[in-house]
DNA sequence: CAACACACTTAGCCCAGGCTAATATTGCCT
DNA sequence: AGGCAATATTAGCCTGGGCTAAGTGTGTTG
């Protein structure tokens, strides 16, 4: 077992960050803006913390923000935000098309989607694209999920 | 998009618990015992924060510990070490089939594993395993990871 | 058996990212 | 316009899990 990589720069956005950069998009794309009452009812979290969050976010320079106004993502922000959505799209559909329970997709998603890496999630998408022409493999492997 | 689920009672070990139960279990087998520097070592963590945590672990059970002298796991500690232990083997040996490099596979798993339910585990061994019989499907995987 | 190196522990600190309570702003409605 | 409800912000706190520096045990070795 060799020892845990070196931790070096934190390059990547927190975990934290990409939820918040994935909720925001997906408000706007649904009723075209997001407050903070609403990411924090979506990550069902506080209101305070989703204020102090998107001071940070726009610190980072990931969002604009307008103090009682409201945010745009910019376009940083919004790369970031379709990249975690998309991990997060292509994660779902792999595990749907091994039967799995939404319930259980969900969760699972939302905790692998932050660690994966491109290669990974090409390899992902491809094995989803071969499979889907195999219905017997799949039949055999449902038939293991609860 | 649905709201994140309601955050119930934090039944699961932590990640972090699962990091150092998964290190000592593998000191334990391969030098026989796992001391504190060993571990410190093999997480690339302060001493210090070891003496803490396993202090925090011995007060939850997980092992029993004695000051100065050295840590056994309960059985308790044990299934959980043994447990996560197998995840990371599953998801290792589902990524390696699909051409990964060891690197990336190493990243994605250390992430990976500790958001994987118990289906969704089932569902990637059964795949792995009738994925062996696929060279050909296997192939046209392999060709999409760098 | 003294002394030294190494292993371990304690104390006190830091940061991320939650929280509540109190306060401020907005906007709607009379 | 004034007032109220909803929304947003600030202040201050907490917990997990890191860290360093300083102090304590332990065991090997001359």
């Amino acid at each position: 077992m060799p020892p845990v990589p070196a931790k070096s720069s934190p390059r990547s956005a927190s975990t934290a960050v990409e939820d918040y950069l994935e909720r925001i998009l997906g408000l706007i794309n649904t009723k075209g803006y997001a407050r903070v009452v609403d990411i924090a009812g979506s990550l069902r979290i506080s209101q305070a913390s989703v204020t102090n969050m998107i001071q940070r976010l726009d610190a980072e320079g990931l969002l604009k923000y307008e103090k009682y106004r409201g945010l745009v993502l910019t376009t940083a922000g919004e790369t970031l935000a379709k990249n975690i959505t998309r991990r997060h799209e292509l994660l779902t559909d792999f595990l749907k098309l091994l039967g799995l329970d939404a319930e259980v997709i969900y969760h699972d998603v939302e905790g692998m989607e932050h660690h994966i890496s491109p290669s990974t999630l090409r390899a992902i998408e491809s094995l989803t694209a071969q499979l889907q022409r195999q219905p017997a493999l799949l039949a055999r492997v449902r038939e293991q999920v609860t």
